[in-house]
DNA sequence: CGCAATCATATTGTGCACAATTAAAAGAGG
DNA sequence: CCTCTTTTAATTGTGCACAATATGATTGCG
């Protein structure tokens, strides 16, 4: 039963478990600056992608860009309707369609989280080379995982 | 209500989505690779921490090792006892305690996964440098962020 | 046209994450 | 001893993630 007989198993040795841990570190920071405004982390994710939009998108064009299905979104955009921050109808033209974009309290939100990535990143330790490194890293990982 | 004034809110231009959407894509590889023996990305964590250790450990052990409180370790252990990998039982030197450890089957299962590392990394698109380096930007990060 | 196949979203069910609360046990001081 | 504080897990409640399924709209094809 020696774990030395495993070395590949070792909780640090390997990319997955500092990855999952950094990623809910990260999350938990972003928790704690979106909570001034009300937001959860996958709603401001959801609203950076609104934002970013020159029209409402669908759920479905929603979801392909943060890789999110209609399963987790659905919710999401609901709770953010409930709060004033999208809208959510039917595309008149495809009924199977839902088109989300930011209402105007929605828009203005952004404003309030404006400096979250700057104070964010402050806490991360890291230089700006080394993030810049890190997203490529991060992109072709996710890239090569499809 | 231009994007383009909001340059720091675009999705790809900072570090949490990638990183975000790099774990998702990473654990989505895992549950693919430990479907086969029927453990879930967090049940596996979880035994990685028990195989190496030399002892039982407290579920308050468990959860340093793995950023994790009781609120997520004790369903994720009581899945495991339940699927009779690992046992959990009061410590009798301080019955605050829960001791868990893998059972006979539970440290069997450590040969069938011995080659998910490798599997997975083989789908990363990253040499072994690459692998190290992006290992120790997502460790200072997770330090940095406590 | 009729209708089967496809598509877009919603719903359901399971399993995390995590904050907040509860409860029981152990230690500390008087 | 006997409370008071601390420690340790478990429980509760909210909100994701994601697979599987359901529902309804659209498209193609004969």
């Amino acid at each position: 039963m020696a774990p030395e007989r495993y070395p590949q198993l070792e909780l640090d040795s390997q990319l997955c478990f500092p990855l999952y841990a950094a990623s809910r570190a990260v999350t938990r920071r972003y928790a704690d600056l979106l909570g001034e405004v009300g937001l959860t982390y996958p709603q401001y994710l959801a609203l950076l992608g609104l934002w970013s939009a020159s029209a409402p998108l669908t759920v479905g064009e929603l979801g392909a860009r943060l890789s999110l299905d209609s399963g987790t979104l659905t919710p999401v955009l609901k709770r953010l309707e409930g709060a004033g921050w999208v809208s959510r109808r039917r595309d008149p033209e495809d009924e199977r369609r839902v088109l989300v974009e930011p209402t105007a309290e929605g828009w203005a939100l952004r404003e309030r989280v404006a400096d979250v990535p700057q104070r964010l990143v402050e806490g991360m330790g890291l230089d700006v080379a080394e993030l810049v490194q890190l997203r490529q890293l991060l992109d072709r990982l996710r890239t090569a995982l499809g």
